[in-house]
DNA sequence: TTGCATGATTGACTTATGTTAAGTGCATGG
DNA sequence: CCATGCACTTAACATAAGTCAATCATGCAA
């Protein structure tokens, strides 16, 4: 494993505040590997074996039933992802593949759960990245249960400006097909929304999305901190990764 | 506090394993309270500043936007609720009400964080409590995105037939509003989808539920633990609360 | 370059679910 | 006892979202 990889990891909210031997153990119980594009790397249902983590390019958490299927998360660098079933030695409830080349490390479960019984600030951790997950989830949940189709892609937009510090345009972060999968609806179902919310003030062309109008957006999507986030610290947050502000877009 | 009502929360698998001392030192800090039905415990939003613990009665957590509202999850005794959001100090992102007559253990949250940073085992016990409540709210929102509405209600059926040993009969613990609010429709598609049932396999007469094909029924349902559970210790679960088997149902 | 695969869009149509508005039945309290 | 309220049901209708099929655009490979 790279050091610039290792120093990564050992920033994040999960691993920040354990002891160094502790993290250097079970790093060193940890491997890495890098996939191709749309390799599936977790299959629902399989034994927890173990926690990933993110370094380089991204992979989809989605579940399926029937002959269906519904994206959970889209996971970016650096970030774990499935550590809840780790916890409980359970079977996963999503699958996991990568969207593009991609470089995952490999914590074996067995030694996470041995880790934090014996270093206090790291279980310490693993409750707050856990509780944060949980309510990533629940805002999830409501998302879906109180607004509709073309509210729930509205709040989405709103988001994405919002983590791009405001900007008035963004490029989608992901293929139009994911982000409907995200939202709960067909990708044709998807491009109509997209269109109609030229009446409430956003606009969206290719992968390109301006807001022309964000206080009849707003009005539209009254976005709330109670689903909408702020989301927290980088990691297994149930949302899709930010869009990058377009620097073009902005100003118009 | 009574003696009983201790034994009962000492029991739960939070606080089963924490010392005798620290969970002493816990409950006196906590106090108990009784409300009539239909008092709003927690408006979400507000801080989170009690562990909720339902002892007597039964409790509805909900959320809104706009003029909608919709039921995320029915607390039975003995439960801890919002666990979550006390961990993080943060905002509560459900709202509570009873709906009967209802004893709640309040828990300041202050102390909570206090224990679980002296008491590893404590510390465990929350760690797995946690990650079970955020598999249960994926398996909810799998439920969702996957089924549709009388999916839901089919694979509803056959989790709590399952939670009554199998019983082909039972009686609906809950009010068919918060059903159907749980399973994300109105009440008239409710009764729809209930009447629509007698196709795929089941019948339901008023409160009574009975599971007159299950092969049909599973057939068309097609229950998976990735989704119906089983769900685990008796806490903080996204679910409602188990049907009590109906004696007279059986063998019809 | 051409040809192919894939994602996105569009239109016509179907279906699921919500809405509105009566009704029914049951429980509760005067 | 009746009257009121509430949960639930039913029906007619409206709307949102899914489905199917055709087309377009794009990027990649031969």
């Amino acid at each position: 494993m790279r050091d610039s990889e290792l120093a990564d990891i050992r920033n994040l909210p999960l691993f920040r505040s354990m002891t160094e031997q502790n993290f250097v153990s079970l790093t060193r119980a940890a491997y890495d590997q890098t996939f191709p594009p749309q390799v599936k790397l977790i299959e629902e249902g399989a034994m927890a074996d173990f926690l990933h983590i993110v370094v380089e390019g991204s992979v989809e958490l989605f579940a399926g039933w029937r002959d269906r299927e519904t994206t959970l998360a889209v996971v970016r660098p650096v970030s774990t992802f499935i550590l809840a079933a780790c916890i409980k030695d359970a079977p996963y409830l999503m699958s996991a593949r990568t969207l593009e080349k991609t470089r995952i490390i490999l914590v074996p479960s067995v030694d996470l759960r041995a880790t934090f019984r014996i270093d206090p600030e790291f279980a310490m951790a693993t409750i707050s990245e856990l509780a944060m997950s949980y309510r990533s989830v629940v805002r999830h949940a409501k998302d879906l249960k109180l607004r509709n189709a073309r509210e729930r892609l509205a709040a989405y937009v709103l988001r994405q400006s919002q983590m791009a510090n405001g900007a008035v345009g963004f490029v989608l972060p992901i293929e139009k097909r994911l982000l409907a999968s995200f939202l709960g609806i067909t990708p044709e179902s998807l491009s109509r929304a997209m269109k109609s919310l030229q009446e409430v003030g956003a606009k969206v062309d290719g992968q390109r999305v301006i807001i022309t109008d964000r206080k009849a957006l707003e009005a539209y999507a009254q976005p709330t901190a109670l689903i909408d986030g702020p989301e927290y610290e980088g990691s297994a947050g149930f949302d899709l990764p930010d869009a990058r502000a377009e620097a073009e877009a902005i100003g118009l």
